[in-house]
DNA sequence: TAGTCGCG
DNA sequence: ATTG
């Protein structure tokens, strides 16, 4: 059923699935660097600590996140945007570690998109119950970075839809060390994260952790 | 209760 | 219109 939903790129490697034209999954991708990738995330986490930001309608998003690299995704009642700085305490975000940096240039440019050059990571924590509406990364000023997101901890249902909202959308469980790539015609393709659902992952203490990796900065530059 | 609608 |  969702087999039909996905092509193989080829036979030899059933673990890359195109999600869409521009889209894939990287299945196990990031599998070797994810305790180097956590260490990191507890460091960060150390400096800039998660926490649940507010939204424009003045409610509490159920994810928590920080933030690592030049620019960091913030959310509060005046909207959505990129800031270099921390408003939780007025200091840079913690610096891009290199394993980072690698690991999202590497899956990109197994995804087709050479030369990416991230200067933001956004750090999500799911908890059981955290969930992420369906929604467009569209506060990146530069569109012809892609988007590299990479699955850590708890597995969850990735929902990836079309470039209007009403299109309806596939459903792909994201497992630990799963990256998913989307750029050119995929962009500004709708996404979001179903309700996680609780279970034992001790490594993340019981959560899911995603890495997603933009070019945040002005057009230019790659 | 999962899916859909639609609020502000 | 909507990372609620």
């Amino acid at each position: 059923m969702i087999d039909d939903l996905f092509s193989r790129l080829d036979s030899e490697d059933q673990r890359r699935e195109i999600l869409a034209d521009g889209a894939m999954l990287l299945h196990g991708c990031a599998h070797a660097q994810a305790p180097a990738l956590l260490a990191a995330v507890d460091e960060i986490a150390a400096v800039a600590p998660f926490r649940r930001m507010q939204t424009p309608g003045a409610l509490r998003m159920s994810v928590a996140m920080s933030n690592c690299g030049a620019l960091g995704w913030v959310s509060d009642r005046q909207g959505y945007r990129y800031s270099p700085l921390d408003p939780d305490n007025g200091r840079q975000w913690p610096a891009m570690p290199e394993v980072f940096c690698q690991l999202a240039q590497m899956a990109a440019a197994a995804a087709g998109f050479p030369d990416f050059l991230p200067d933001a990571c956004l750090i999500n924590r799911y908890e059981p119950g955290s969930k992420l509406s369906l929604h467009q990364d569209k506060d990146e000023p530069d569109r012809e970075a892609p988007i590299v997101s990479v699955s850590l901890g708890l597995p969850a249902v990735f929902l990836f839809g079309g470039l209007k909202r009403k299109e309806p959308t596939t459903r792909v469980l994201l497992a630990h060390g799963d990256v998913v790539v989307w750029g050119g015609p995929a962009r500004l393709r709708y996404h979001g994260v179903q309700t996680l659902k609780h279970g034992l992952f001790p490594e993340t203490g019981n959560s899911r952790i995603n890495l997603t990796f933009r070019k945040a900065g002005p057009p230019g530059r790659q």
